[in-house]
DNA sequence: TGTACATCAGTGAACGCGCGTTCACTGATGTAC
DNA sequence: TGTACATCAGTGAACGCGCGTTCACTGATGTAC
């Protein structure tokens, strides 16, 4: 297979190329020019598709949002509607997600100047949070909680995130190596939803 | 004042220059031409008192960890040993460190390479934490409540430390604008405090 | 089916830029005698 | 108290580097007739 001139998926390959290089070279650490190294074309090339830099990086953040989204439905939908199990499901995905593409899940809930204000990441960001409120929703209603769903979403995307955001960190580790992240995070969790209110049972 | 040759206290100018800088352009838009530029003094000169540029930003981290450790101290010790409020005091000047100084605040807890493995960073790091299971040990003990105090304080941490990040990222925003995160965290800590056990009362 | 031509997706060389760091130096300070 | 000298904290010019982006270009593709 020679190298044609046309290349046919260069965008994606782009993308894929910038997503590699940001998990192995961090957030930071990642250059347009590398990028087109791995992906075997010139430096200009990517000037046909996207703006500039942070258009790529933006892309590359989005489509983790979407990844995201995806495994979240597929765990959950593997259990039966309003089962704890399909909460536990999501912050697990949450968190695996985290600890799988460290630099990846910082750039799409971090603040890198350039990159936050696109639309399209916005999008998927807020496509992926809505999934999780719905669940959390259908959870409640399921377990007649009472009380705000968003608001307990909320807290629970808080708690995983903190969790996930000091693992990834290193933070954890400075200060209670050998920590149990997961069973912190469940118990966190369980607690968290167990001294909500409840409508009686009918 | 002319400007002797010798400045004197060119080494915390510098640390000073750096934060200040941080604070106004970010973690990644700092440089340390920016910061010589600031201080007065040619680019050479950081180099009598840093091996490198990493050094600087890990010393402005590690006085970032000092000063909330001050800041932590002087909140708590407002209110009596063993109160709520002792606990209540720690989270609200964790949160508004993060809030005044974003930049900073993910310098100290972020995983920026070369800066992250300091030992001086290590070091006020782990005496900042050691400072908070203190207080919550002593909250547990004058509360009869139950339970390892360290996994306690880690789980009011995660939470904390959650909904500074994605406060300073702007990600509540996003999805939940005019969201009162003190509230969220208010209640989140308070549920999770009183779903602890108990020990039975003198 | 064949050909002319517009369109498009690449090339590769070049640009200006700011960066971190090094170098030989110089001015100021402090100490020994 | 005065002087010689080692030490130290700065200077300023230079370096090599990789970056993001632009430019005129060229090769491939698709469409009109």
């Amino acid at each position: 297979m020679k190298k044609p001139y046309h290349h046919g998926e260069l965008r994606q390959a782009l993308v894929d190329a910038a997503r590699a290089l940001v998990h192995d070279r961090g957030e930071s650490g990642f250059s347009l020019s590398d990028a087109c190294r791995r992906a075997g074309v010139s430096t200009a090339a990517p000037y046909r598709h996207f703006a500039d830099k942070h258009e790529i990086l933006a892309e590359v953040a989005a489509q983790g949002f979407i990844d995201m989204t995806n495994r979240s439905r597929a765990e959950t939908t593997r259990h039966p509607v309003g089962s704890p199990e399909r909460i536990v499901a999501l912050g697990r995905v949450y968190f695996n997600f985290a600890i799988s593409e460290p630099a990846l899940f910082r750039m799409m809930f971090g603040q890198k100047p350039g990159i936050a204000e696109n639309n399209r990441l916005w999008a998927t960001g807020e496509e992926c949070f809505a999934y999780v409120v719905q669940e959390v929703v259908s959870f409640c209603d399921a377990n007649r909680i009472a009380g705000d769903a968003q608001l307990i979403a909320l807290q629970l995307w808080t708690m995983v995130h903190g969790a996930a955001s000091l693992t990834i960190d290193g933070d954890y580790a400075k200060v209670a190596p050998g920590l149990d992240v997961e069973g912190l995070i469940a118990d966190a969790a369980n607690r968290l939803l167990f001294s909500l209110p409840r409508t009686p049972s009918a």
